[in-house]
DNA sequence: CATGAATGAGTCTTCATTCAT
DNA sequence: TATGAATGAAGACTCATTCAT
């Protein structure tokens, strides 16, 4: 492990240590001094590879939304259905979360954490998380599956939105009683069917306005 | 003005105070003496109302979801279908941020903020809001007018989560692009009727899972 | 004495502990804490009269040069010769240097430290000081008494810079060869009188270069 | 240029890039890192030639100063009479500070700078530039051009903090408005001849410039 | 109840110096 | 000799909290 250490360079040594110990302290509990020594490193050389301790989290932000962009859209791009497409987005984001459990808490918690970093700091990354989202709709329209009604940039946050407070609560939750899999299902098929059970032969719903 | 501050007690004019300033500066960087300041009180007297500043946000998420939840609650039972309700709390909830913003970037950003105040603090008044979206649900399901393998504490989570989410984009958004109106549509119908369009004559989704 | 420093307020004693630092340790060397500790308050307590570091050598400055400035005219109020004045002046000064050891460290070294204060702050009651030797240079000359070519700008820094540099000796000397009285009349004469031997009859001097 | 700085060797390089760097920033708020890259040297580098940053400072005063007081004893051994050495002296010394500029103002302020260097260095080049002065008093006492109860310790002292003065005067003013001749002429006379106007009748001094 | 001056623990950041290469 | 990445000691400053009045 020493060796895998020496192998990783000190950056992402130290974004690894921050992650951990920003999910553990929270952000403004977590002292520069304990991500230091998480990663080995001396306080001094933190400051080698990040400006200051805002830096240290808006680069783990970025560079970790970097990834999840990258491997969300290779998935995606070997599916053609909208249906599946959302199915299978609901599907691996709830999988990242429950499989990077630190990283998530950061992202969770400790970037929606202060005005000082949803204000000032565009999350640039985040928004074009979100618009993978806004792209499958388009698509969906496009291609008549979805309702013509649908404003991409309102449901890719009611989705994204839904997601998050799902993730928020494995965060939260010491044991969690819905299983990865429940909450994939139901959450997919909240918004691709809805709430309304449509025995066949009913008609469209009434509350068409 | 000073009259009516006279009428109201000190208890209410810190809580205020707090809501306004941690919505401004964020909690970890609002100043106890700042929230004083815009009390028109001592420092010194923040602490005869309140253990620390830990408590005043506590207190102040406490006292204010309360007010919430009684509000929604005689709105709600004026309704009794479950379909309209769904709709009818997401507009309230909605209009409620909308209303009250500080109180919301409040509620948004800075109960989020730490693992000190997700995890140490159960929010109870939290989980009894999210459980009348669960109510509902539950109703709907009784009725037979929402899907029967709908899990409600999973489904009250992703409604509260995509609502949640609509009003961040609210509290950060400068001029945000979508309307009350249409933000409530939207919402409402993507949970109601789903994201998929249901051409005349055409049968049930087919993804039936 | 505990007594006394009661009476004083906080101000003053965080400045009078801060000449004795600041003169022992210089600036840079001086920790705040030490002045704090000097001063017998708290670290913080300095922060409520003070802005920072910087802020208490410039007040230091300040607040003693006016000090001095105004005994200075009172001195001189009194005197009407030119040449009278230019002595006492010289006598004033070098006894000011020597009954204030630690303020005339300060004064000497500490401010004359850095750029950073000699350039960023303009040390107006230092240019009034100087201004008291221009007025009685013009003075003089008005009065026929000394040369008409002279330039009280150029002459008043000379005649400060050799009292400077005498006092920065009594700093720096551990034992002074000379005594007050001594610098005081050599000084006085060299400007007055000059450095020439003049017999009477004796024919001015031949360096007519 | 690259050939230029590999011709000098690494220590005058660094030599020259310290009293650009000290000049600019002050000793305590010069970097040596700022002075490495100034001599385009490694930081690591400038430890093979100093012992430490104190060391840097020290070192270049005495090599400059060991080079001043050379040219200046070659300029005064071509002149006999003391009140021309006086002038000369000042002439040089002030076209000295002139002609450099970072020079001067390391050796102006910084060196004054700190208890530190003032206190626990001796500097002896220092000492051996104020004894040309005291030399030439000498001269001129034994030669009776000089009045007899002159104490050189004193005057060598008066005339260099004459002279020092009028420096820092031109090291902070960002327009001087005395040029050197002026300020040349106004020393030299003020020391030879004295402030006094010799009244009709006396013998005026004929160099009237 | 109310005040607000005083406290002092706590931490981010800097930068002279070292040393493996 | 030369490098420059890494070190880690040190200190200015903040601000929640207290308590004498």
């Amino acid at each position: 492990m020493a060796l895998k250490e020496k192998e990783r360079n000190k950056h992402d040594q130290i974004i690894e240590a921050a992650i951990k110990v920003f999910a553990k302290k929270g952000f403004y509990n977590a002292k520069v001094s304990e991500i230091a020594r998480e990663a080995n490193v001396a306080d001094g050389t933190i400051y080698l590879y990040f400006k200051n301790k805002d830096d240290i989290l808006i680069s783990t932000f970025e560079e970790k939304m970097d990834l999840i962009i990258q491997q969300m859209n290779v998935e995606l791009n070997k599916i053609t259905d909208p249906g599946d497409k959302i199915r299978t987005f609901v599907a691996r984001h709830l999988q990242l979360v429950r499989d990077n459990k630190y990283l998530n808490e950061v992202l969770q918690i400790e970037l929606r954490q202060s005005s000082k970093f949803m204000r000032r700091y565009v999350p640039i990354k985040f928004l074009e998380y979100l618009d993978i989202i806004a792209n499958i709709i388009e698509e969906g329209k496009q291609a008549g599956i979805f309702r013509k009604d649908l404003i991409p940039a309102v449901a890719k946050r009611a989705i994204f939105g839904a997601l998050d407070e799902m993730s928020l609560y494995w965060v939260l939750a010491r044991k969690p009683k819905y299983s990865l899999e429940d909450s994939i299902d139901q959450i997919s098929r909240m918004f691709i069917e809805g709430l309304l059970s449509k025995p066949v032969g009913e008609e469209a719903p009434k509350y068409t306005h």
